[in-house]
DNA sequence: TGGAAGTCTGTGAACGTTCACAGAGTGGGA
DNA sequence: TCCCACTCTGTGAACGTTCACAGACTTCCA
């Protein structure tokens, strides 16, 4: 009832355990009697690779980690884990590694990962919503392994690759589309300051509005609904002439609308609401949200190009920012 | 520069190799001078354990592979997989295991997955929305390996154990309230026939209504929003004068508000809407859902529970399913 | 015809652990 | 006092691969 090895194989063939490796291994010299006779018995005996046993001489681990990072757990938004994850086990595949996740949150998390890396478990690494000043972003680095982010890790924007979209641009597409529906005094909720999505959108809104973006009308949400409800409150408390609002995601900008309809304000009579990430909310809101769409799926592709080209040695792979594209629905 | 191993602690430590051992798995009879000394050594040369070598000796992986499946990517709604993901790869680290994904899409796929659980790769499965008739299951089970499913199985219920949520009961409570509530002529949009989500929601309907569930009144969705748009078409061109409608999703529940809007029928006056999940998008739509909570962080819990039986060595674990909560908002 | 270059094959060693075994030391009860 | 049971330690073998090397055989050109 044992699992076939390669000896049994190399038996059941009539050749050497060396000859069936090579053949395993695709290697040139190899006669094609020998090949088609290996071929043959590894079908019949069922034979696997044992992949642990490869890895021990190899020094391969042949698998990626995706590490997840906890505190911000609302920073990158389900259908973007989904598709994320799915992307990267696709492409992984492809080259025969496999996905294993982890979680960093405490040190204890962190420290976790750490020894993971560290033992030669992992060819690369893929961070996922990594935060401003995370001391493990550093660490890893240290390793010498193959690190990758999916959207820029603040403050390592150029130690630590990465793929994402066009944030600032994008935030500029929204506030410069606001403006040209003829708004006036616009107002923006952000995202949490230590995170790409909240710092680069914001950048975008005040480019556009240059000394009128007043702080004001600034408030700072950190990616949840409720968030998005309680910093329209308080927009509107300050400043009840608001005549649109940009909230930097989708799900903040339904709290927004909840808030606005709470106090008697027509959308998008009244006021403009624009969101960010073309999410699913962004449909099931009433009005449907206009927003800003961002190339996820092509977003994982490229985080995972560039891994991929860092494991096969690449020595430095250019980050890349993803055009971004405005959908405009009816609450503006 | 080469990462130390459990020769360079015992060299240290002054000890043998085999008491290193002794130490790093906490067997009986080590002397506490003999512990301490390796103690000391493991953190000054900074060692950590090549699982790789262990695992090709004691022929146990240290992980547990988590299976996907595509064809239905919308069968488990997103805040569902966040949930599940975290919620396992917290259990498996607390018992130094890690979780590995991988997808089963199309039949290459499947052979992947097979491939690696055959090559002994993975001490256990962890099935996630897999549809019925699936051949992949009865692969696996035939592999004798823990298998365990978040959700059950449709046609393996027997066969692959489980949690999930009472679907049944949640559905029953869900149109029992409607009728409470005075309706009359109550619809139902359900998910796909081949997900339990799918049948035993729609089960828990026709009990409760009897015979006085009409098929007219029936109507089958895909768990996508579009699909609870078109459903809900489908039924209000049959039966204009349904006065509530029971969606098996709050996603589907937010597609049929769209339709129910575009003909001119208010929520809740004119037609009450109830949804199933209580996801995100229950309190984004307005009127917010009523809708029926599943506990998904303690199904992730208990699906865990069940597999880490089976792991270690427990022949038959029961099967659970978990009491839901009827949360009454403003669509009924 | 000789030998260099190229093709193909088998074998020993290594990867870093755990496990079983054997042996040494200690203590206590008959 | 002797022996048995218990505690502790070190060592060889094994897990299933890949890699480097050595050797055999073929081909082709000078």
């Amino acid at each position: 009832m044992k699992r076939p090895t390669i000896h049994d194989v190399a038996a059941a063939a009539g050749v050497s355990r060396g000859t069936v490796s090579r053949v395993l291994n695709g290697d040139r010299y190899v006669s094609t009697a020998a090949r088609l006779a290996t071929e043959r018995a590894i079908a019949e005996t069922g034979y696997v690779v044992n992949r642990t046993a490869r890895s021990l001489v190899t020094q391969r681990s042949g698998s990626v980690v995706m590490v997840l990072s906890e505190p911000h757990e609302k920073i990158f938004e389900d259908p973007n884990y989904s598709t994320s994850i799915r992307t990267s086990i696709r492409r992984l595949a492809e080259r025969d590694l496999s996905l294993v996740m982890m979680i960093a949150g405490d040190a204890g998390d962190r420290d976790r990962v750490l020894r993971y890396v560290k033992g030669g478990h992992a060819d690369g690494v893929l961070l996922l919503s990594t935060h401003a000043g995370d001391p493990l972003v550093d660490a890893l680095h240290d390793v010498h392994i193959p690190v990758v982010s999916l959207g820029a890790v603040i403050g390592r924007e150029n130690v630590i690759p990465y793929a994402a979209c066009d944030e600032r641009g994008g935030a500029q597409q929204m506030t410069r589309y606001l403006v040209e529906q003829g708004r006036k005094k616009i107002a923006m909720i952000t995202g949490p300051m230590d995170t790409p999505g909240g710092i680069q959108r914001l950048e975008g809104f005040t480019d556009v509005l240059g000394r009128k973006a007043s702080k004001k009308l600034i408030e700072h949400g950190d990616w949840t609904r409720l968030s998005g409800e309680s910093a329209m409150a308080r927009l509107l408390e300050r400043s009840p002439d608001i005549d649109a609002v940009f909230a930097a995601s989708d799900v903040m900008a339904s709290g927004a609308l909840t808030t606005l309809r709470a106090a008697g304000r027509r959308v998008p009579e009244d006021v403009a609401l624009g969101g960010f990430d073309d999410s699913d909310v962004a449909m099931s809101t009433h009005p449907a949200l206009t927003t800003v769409r961002q190339p996820l799926a092509e977003i994982a592709e490229r985080t995972l190009s560039i891994l991929l080209d860092l494991i096969d040695g690449a020595e430095h792979v250019p980050s890349v920012a993803l055009p971004t594209q405005l959908i405009v629905r009816d609450s503006t």
